[in-house]
DNA sequence: TCTGGGGTCCTAGGACCC
DNA sequence: TCTGGGGTCCTAGGACCC
């Protein structure tokens, strides 16, 4: 039987989301990401806000110059979450198999569904008006005979797009398509293809296998060479299970306090672990992440002997890292504390776990997270002492929109 | 323009072992 | 003096995606 794959994707899905949940910011430029006056970046904007020339990952500063009268929203990600919670159960009338890929995408595997539900179009039509009906929001769906090709088709005809690669078509569509639009190729590879003279999909394609691992390494030329063809290179297909965990924190001014440093670590460390925790998993590799003001970015590890028991722990080690690194002087601007080589407690024979103290240090942690997410406030009591956190003193962004930029 | 935060996978070199 | 090959683990950095 033949394959048939649908790619469905939200439309501008967080900005969507605020315009269905706030009729006044409907046909407004809504933007999604850092407060205006801060040093993010914009994570997602409608249609309207495109037309400022505004799109995500731009800083915000620049986003604000370009469109001063948008409207600058903050990310709220559990509403988006529960809107595509919602969405996803809608799927399962259409097929059984639904891989959720990020928060605003999914596949359907809509194979030997044909019978049952009429020509692959009809049924996406259905399942978008379906989306709509549900939530007010508009989707594109991409059909083809596998997981890449069906993506790509998503992409070309948003927004409220409706495409399918017919068997056969595969190579022509690729030939409409830019290189920058095949997934996997980022702004880095492309400036590499342009310098070798590579410029288009059949330029690409007529590279044999051995030039373009040579070219851009074993996986990656394998991948382009796969992918050109409309082979499915696989990427996509395996359930990845979580390998890392980490969180990270940009201050809001740069610094070389220390303290200041060790404090933004410490919180790190419990938010990383409780997280850990609450997912029963436990990891061995800790990795710090230091950024300078330069934006040159380096991370250093400890790969332990056995799995963290305790944000104790963690905090111990990622000092002992920091310590490692610092020099005097050199202001930071972000710092991270990861977890790698995650995997679930359960795998993890008890009785070698952990050394006594780490045991009770990590049973009185995980009361800690049952109180917390009971909605209890606890904070260890070093972060209420050393509570010299000169960025957090302007606030967090709150409920409801981000007033105007202080000057 | 001045660049978030959360991830995944790959590469390359070194250490160590058989 | 010239010097294997494979496997595994570790580290640091980089590309890419949403």
């Amino acid at each position: 039987m033949e394959p048939l794959i649908f790619h469905v994707d939200m439309d501008a899905f967080y900005a969507s989301v605020e315009q269905a949940d706030r009729p006044e910011y409907r046909g407004a430029p809504v933007i999604i990401g850092a407060s205006p006056g801060g040093r993010g970046v914009v994570s997602a904007c409608s249609y309207e806000a495109r037309r400022y020339g505004v799109h995500s990952a731009m800083p915000i500063s620049e986003a604000y110059r370009r469109c001063p009268q948008g409207v600058y929203l903050p990310v709220r990600m559990e509403r988006y979450q529960e809107v595509s919670a919602r969405i996803m159960e809608r799927f399962q009338a259409f097929s059984p198999d639904i891989q959720q890929i990020s928060v605003d995408e999914a596949f359907l595997d809509m194979t030997g569904t044909e019978r049952l539900f009429g020509p692959p179009e009809d049924t996406a039509r259905r399942i978008k008006e379906c989306v709509y009906e549900e939530t007010g929001l508009v989707i594109s769906i991409g059909i083809a005979a596998n997981k890449f090709l069906a993506k790509l088709a998503s992409d070309f005809d948003k927004p409220d797009g409706l495409f399918r690669v017919r068997p056969g078509e595969e190579l022509q569509f690729l030939d409409r398509l830019d290189l920058k639009d095949l997934w996997g190729i980022g702004s880095k590879t492309l400036e590499r293809m342009h310098e070798y003279g590579i410029s288009s999909v059949p330029q690409l394609r007529s590279f044999s296998r051995e030039t373009l691992r040579g070219l851009f390494g074993q996986a990656a030329g394998e991948y382009m060479y796969s992918t050109v063809r409309g082979i499915d290179p696989g990427i996509l297909a395996k359930e990845t299970k979580s390998r890392s965990l980490s969180g990270e924190h940009t201050f809001p001014v740069d610094t070389r306090d220390r303290e200041a440093v060790h404090n933004v670590l410490l919180e790190l460390s419990h938010e990383v672990m409780f997280r850990l925790m609450k997912e029963e998993l436990s990891g061995r590799t800790v990795v710090l992440k230091l950024r300078y003001d330069d934006f040159t970015t380096i991370t250093v590890r400890n790969s332990l002997r056995h799995p963290l028991g305790s944000a104790e722990e963690l905090y111990r080690v990622v000092r002992e890292l920091l310590q490692q690194k610092w020099e005097r002087g050199k202001a930071v601007r972000l710092v991270g504390v990861g977890i790698h080589g995650v995997e679930p407690r359960q795998s993890i024979r008890q009785g070698e776990l952990f050394a006594d103290e780490e045991e009770k240090k990590s049973k009185v942690e995980q009361t800690v997270l049952s109180i917390k997410s009971k909605g209890g406030k606890i904070q260890k009591a070093s972060l209420l002492r050393g509570a010299r956190r000169p960025d957090k003193a302007s606030g967090e962004a709150g409920e409801g929109d981000f007033g105007p930029p202080s000057p």
